[in-house]
DNA sequence: TAAATTAGCGTACAGTTGTAAGCTGAGATA
DNA sequence: TATCTCAGCTTACAACTGTACGCTAATTTA
C-alpha cells in the first residue's frame, strides 16, 4: 500500500472513530482528541498528521453529514418522479434516512444549536441548501410566486427537522405517529400558502 | 442573617453563577462544578452542600427556564386581551422574551437536543405545556375541532422555537425580518388548518 | 544506491477535572 | 451556658486533557 493510500485509510479511521463516539450521545465538543485517536487506533499525537484541530475534524464531519443530506434529497426526488404523493414520499424518505443514519442527523441537529459558532454556521448552510432546493421545486411544480414559495419551503423544512428530532429518540410506533402528524401539518402549510396567495395574488407576500 | 437565609442566598448565587456561564456559549454539560463554584464565590466542595450533582443543578435551571416560559405565556395572553392581533402580539412578545432572556431560551434550546436524556425530557415537558396551552386557546377561540387544533398548535410551536433559535444570534434588523416571516408562516398554518377542517369537517384529522 | 520525506510513536508536562476526608466557627437548640 | 448542627473551608489525589519534542522506520525521490 502506498503512503498516500495508507494516510487516507487512517484519515477515514479517524472520521469513522469520531462518528462512532457521536453515536453514544455525545457532542463534537464533548469528545476529546485522545478518545478519537484511541478509537482510530493511533497515538494521540498522530492525530495532528491529519487534522490541525478537533475543530477541523468537526467541520469535516459536518461536511460529510451535509453530503448525506444532499444525497437524501436526490433520492427523494427520484422516488417522487416514479409516482406517489410529494409530501408522503418526502416524509417517508426523510424518516428512513433518520433511522438509517441517526448519528449523522443527530450531529446536524446538535451542532445546529451547539456551542461552536463555526459549526452552527456550517450546519445552517447545509439546511439552507435544503430549503433552497425545496423552494425551487415548489416554484416549478406548484406555480406559486417566489416570495411565498420561499416562506413555505422554510416553514416546511423547520417542521421536518423539528419532527425529525423527536423521531430520533422514538420507537417504531411513535415514529409512525410522528410521520403521520408531520404529513398533515405539511398539508396545512401547503393549503395555507395557497389560500394566502389566492387571497392576495399581487402581494409581495 | 439566619442560617436558612444565608443558605438560600448561596444557592441563588450558584444558580446565578451557572446562568452567567451559560451566557458565554456553553452547554450545561460543558460547565464544570469548579467553574460554577468559582462564579458563585464558594469553594468547589461547598457546592455539595446545595446540590448532589451538576445534574441536579441542571434540572433546577431547566425548571427555572420553564417557569420563565410560563410567565411569558401569561404575559402574551394579557397583551392579547387588551387588543391587537393574536399572531402579531404573540410573536412580538416571544421575540422580546428571547432578547431579554436570551440565556434562558438558549438553555432550553440547547438542552432540548442536548446530550443528557434527563434534560431533553425536562425541556420537552416544558414545551409540551406550551403546546397544550396554545391548543386549548385555539379550541376555545377559533372553535376548531380538538384533533386539528392540536396539530395546529404543535406545528406553530415548532415554527416559533425554530425561528427563535435563529433570532438568538441575529441583530435587530435580522430579528425584525425573522419576526415578519414567522408571522406570515403562522398565518399559513392557521389558514391551512381552517381550510383542512372545512374540506373534511367530520374527519378525525 | 543515497538522501529526503513523513506517518506514527513514546515520553513528558502543565493544567483541569470531580470528589473524598477532615477541620472550623458560627448559628440553633436545649 | 453547654451542646449540637452544618455551611464552608483546605488539602489531597487520581484521572484526564491538549500538545511540545524528538525518534524511528519505511516510503519516495533524486
Amino acid at each position: 500500500m502506498s503512503r498516500q493510500e495508507q494516510k487516507q485509510k487512517t484519515r477515514q479511521n479517524i472520521i469513522a472513530g469520531a462518528f462512532q463516539l457521536l453515536n453514544e450521545n455525545r457532542t463534537l465538543s464533548a469528545i476529546s482528541l485522545r478518545e478519537v485517536a484511541r478509537e482510530a487506533g493511533i497515538a494521540p499525537t498522530s492525530f495532528y498528521r491529519h487534522f490541525k484541530d478537533m475543530d477541523e475534524l468537526g467541520l469535516t464531519l459536518v461536511d460529510e453529514a451535509g453530503l448525506a443530506l444532499r444525497q437524501l434529497m436526490r433520492q427523494a426526488r427520484r422516488r417522487i418522479a416514479s409516482g406517489g404523493g410529494v409530501i408522503d414520499t418526502s416524509v417517508d424518505t426523510f424518516m428512513e434516512f433518520i433511522s438509517a443514519n441517526s448519528n449523522v442527523f443527530r450531529l446536524l441537529l446538535r451542532e445546529h444549536t451547539g456551542t461552536s459558532a463555526a459549526y452552527r454556521l456550517a450546519v445552517s448552510r447545509e439546511i439552507q441548501h435544503f430549503t433552497d432546493e425545496l423552494s425551487d421545486y415548489i416554484i416549478e411544480q406548484l406555480r406559486i410566486p417566489h416570495d411565498i414559495a420561499v416562506l413555505q419551503a422554510e416553514s416546511m423544512v423547520r417542521l421536518v427537522f423539528s419532527a425529525g428530532a423527536d423521531a430520533l429518540e422514538a420507537d417504531t410506533i411513535l415514529k409512525n405517529d410522528i410521520s403521520d402528524r408531520l404529513k398533515r401539518q405539511l398539508r396545512f402549510i401547503q393549503l395555507g400558502s395557497l389560500a394566502y396567495w389566492q387571497t392576495m395574488p399581487e402581494s409581495q407576500a
